[in-house]
RNA sequence: GGCGGAAUAGCUCAGUUGGCUAGAGCACACGGUUCAUACCCGUGGUGUCGAGAGUUCGAAUCUCCCUUCCGCUACCA
């Protein structure tokens, strides 16, 4: 009978740097369910790559004063060597620069042009710039943007659209007909209640305004914007042609079993790729499953918090299968994890070193010692037996049944616990006993082997986890791994066998002091490099505007003479502002940065003759200005010189 | 503001349709043991199961209300 296929794919790493420990999950996740899958006798495929596209390398790329082709190969090659370092079993690694992948991607926008279900929009009177959405003239509302408002502004740019709802009550269909189809069951929720429900605005899926994309074949003005090219992956790494020449790969693994991505992305994967399928008239991927973040201590990693940590360094602290373990059984279902150091030096030492590390290690010691390393199985058994057995051959469809619900977590723990039981089990024999006794030798030879089967078995069990730990183990034993259709069975190991006489330590005891001192090293160093690259910051450029456009702009310099927090907003602050001689009422959103009362007695800049709108139920008549920072954080703009309330701004 | 989720041992969390003295891992303490990486095995909890009220013979589990936290989303003149 032919294998089954299963088909598993990583969402695309975005080629802008270098990725995190937390981008770097997800890749291990995916592979140890690859893994797991072709141990269960599944054909598998596992996809992988990078995303590669967009303004934002454009702009590194000529920073960096090389080609974006030359940033990204060099990106690509570097996230490629950290997904080998982790040792992933993938298939195919796809760059979204590919020539395949381009060629593919050009032809599915065209179809979907000529199909109707693209069409060429303007942005003229339907540019909302504070929201940064389009809208097409009858999404409007009294000509106004349907979301706030206010006047949307005529754009330059013209742009290609997808249509979404057209398809949107499939969608809804889909979703509710197949409940495992979004994963965990939270992020179905959201999906639904916050965009597919509300109703969804046509998606924007091209632009003009940067040049670093695949280009519309039709129309060399625009590029393919990343919804379009980034998620075609899934298929033309197959293979895939839309004149239906595809490789026979696509005929096989598509639909995909799973796309596994971040839960950040899950809108992407569950809305647009969806309805891009239909669309083509291809079937959807079976499941999409959001996986929750790996942060660390005071909240998600990233650069400009200089928190970021890197797999490489962990690997080089810690060993490869140390950081899949970590990563593995530190990450919750659907929450986030929160990690700290501690806690991982402490996985690192109870579980690895101790229970597993320590066994094989004691394991093997007893039997140079008794038996110069050979074991043998002298059948004579006792009752203590065979609660081990049972143990050793029940953990395999205890691990099954949590790697059917994606728990791989709870698998591993499963795992654990039959190195726990062998390590119970040894006390309860006693083997430094029985070596006393000469008449009991034959019993002592057979608690060493049982031993030494129950590790095996473990090992087999531990391999797509941790693949180089599982190796090592079978080697010191002499011994190779079990395929998981031969885990029904005990006593396997051939008595006679011999184990290796110099036992390595698989893994070595962390100390905490050193490792924090180590990490806040690597911190320092991190924050400087931060420093350096938060000097700037690259915004996307608006349309141009005339000396006239700007005139109509009147600033001044305002004096804050109150300030109270608005009830019912978390995010804005109500001031009273005096210009000249008259007090404007004004309310901004920069409570996250600044107290009711340190707002007092500044003096800031003011846009004055702004139309009075109503935020929150407050009016406000007027906008302080403010810088902004990648992160969001805001700083309000004030006069280099004291000058006074009401001074103008020119 | 809208939708959803969570609140259980020092820490991270399990607790199926309400039912005997509320569990696991880690940490901690004590005991045992010595083959082993100062390791392994065993024992140890007066935890108001976030607060309050209600339904019930009986509630961590159901209902209402309150508080706090989290996710997504909206708003941020």
């Amino acid at each position: 009978m032919a294998k089954k296929p299963y088909y598993i794919t990583t969402a695309i790493a975005y080629t802008s740097g270098k990725p995190h420990i937390g981008n770097t999950y997800e890749i291990v996740l995916a592979d140890s369910i690859a893994r797991y899958k072709r141990e269960k006798g599944f054909d598998v495929r596992f996809q992988t790559g990078t995303d590669e596209h967009g303004q934002k390398i454009e702009i590194k790329a000529s920073e960096a004063g090389i080609t974006p082709k030359e940033f990204v190969d060099n990106v690509s090659t570097q996230i490629k060597g950290i997904w080998d370092l982790m040792n992933t079993s993938y298939d195919r690694f796809i760059r979204t620069t590919d020539e395949d992948h381009e060629k593919q991607v050009q032809k599915i926008f065209k179809k979907l042009y000529d199909k109707g279900d693209i069409y060429k929009g303007f942005y003229e009177g339907m540019y909302c710039t504070p929201c940064e959405s389009f809208f097409t003239s009858s999404q409007l509302v009294d000509g106004k943007c349907p979301d706030c408002g206010r006047p949307c502004t005529p754009a330059k740019e013209e742009a290609y659209f997808l249509k979404l709802g057209k398809y949107t009550d499939r969608l809804i269909k889909h979703i509710e007909e197949n409940p495992d189809f979004i994963q965990p069951e939270s992020r179905k929720n959201e999906m639904m209640n916050n965009f597919i429900k509300a109703g969804l605005q046509d998606l924007c899926v091209s632009r003009t305004s940067f040049k670093w994309g695949i280009p519309v074949d039709f129309d060399d003005k625009h590029v393919i914007y990343v919804w379009i090219d980034a998620l075609s992956n899934y298929i033309t790494g197959l293979g895939f042609d839309l004149d239906g020449n595809s490789d026979e790969l696509y005929n096989k693994y598509w639909p995909c079993d799973l796309h596994l991505i971040g839960k950040d992305i899950l809108r992407f994967h569950t809305i647009y790729w969806p309805i891009m399928l239909m669309a083509l008239d291809l079937p959807l991927p079976k499941q999409i499953f959001g996986h929750p973040w790996l942060l660390q201590g005071d909240g998600k990693m990233s650069k400009s918090k200089g928190n970021v940590i890197y797999a490489d360094d962990l690997v080089e602290m810690f060993g490869v299968d140390a950081v899949r373990y970590f990563v593995l059984h530190e990450m919750p279902f659907e929450s986030d994890g929160v990690i700290t150091w501690e806690l991982m030096v402490e996985r690192m030492n109870s579980d690895l070193a101790n229970t597993l590390g320590n066994l094989v290690n004691r394991t093997i010691s007893m039997t140079n010692k008794y038996f110069d390393g050979v074991v043998s199985d002298k059948k004579a058994t006792d009752s203590f037996d065979e609660d081990l057995k049972a143990v050793a051959l029940k953990t395999l469809g205890l691990v099954d049944e949590k790697m059917d619900k994606l728990r791989v977590a709870d698998a591993i723990t499963q795992i654990f616990n039959l190195f726990k039981r062998c390590n119970k089990y040894i006390d309860e024999t006693m083997p430094w006993v029985l070596a006393k006794d000469e008449d009991k030798k034959d019993r002592l030879a057979t608690v060493m082997y049982n031993l030494v089967e129950s590790i095996t078995i473990g090992a087999s069990l531990l391999a797509p986890f941790m693949p180089q730990t599982a190796d090592k183990i079978a080697k010191m034993l002499n011994t190779k791994l079990r395929s998981f259709d031969e885990l029904d069975q005990y006593g396997l190991y051939p008595s006679g066998n011999k184990v290796t006489d110099a036992p390595e330590i698989l893994f070595v005891r962390q100390d905490i002091e050193k490792v924090l001192e180590e990490v806040n090293a690597k911190k320092e160093a991190s924050e400087e490099a931060a420093a350096k690259d938060e000097n700037v910051i690259d915004i996307e450029p608006m349309p141009e505007i005339t000396y006239d456009d700007f005139a109509k702009m009147q600033f001044q310099v305002g004096e804050i003479i109150a300030c109270e927090e608005v009830k019912k907003s978390k995010k804005l602050l109500c001031s009273q502002v005096k210009i000249g001689s008259q007090v404007k009422q004004i309310v901004s959103g920069i409570k996250a940065y600044y107290s009711p009362e340190e707002m007092v007695g500044k003096k800031v800049m003011v846009l004055v003759n702004l139309k009075p709108a109503k935020l929150a139920g407050v009016v406000s008549e007027g906008m302080l200005l403010c810088a902004e920072n990648e992160k969001g954080e805001l700083a309000l703009v004030v006069p280099e010189k004291d000058m006074p309330a009401g001074a103008q701004i020119c």
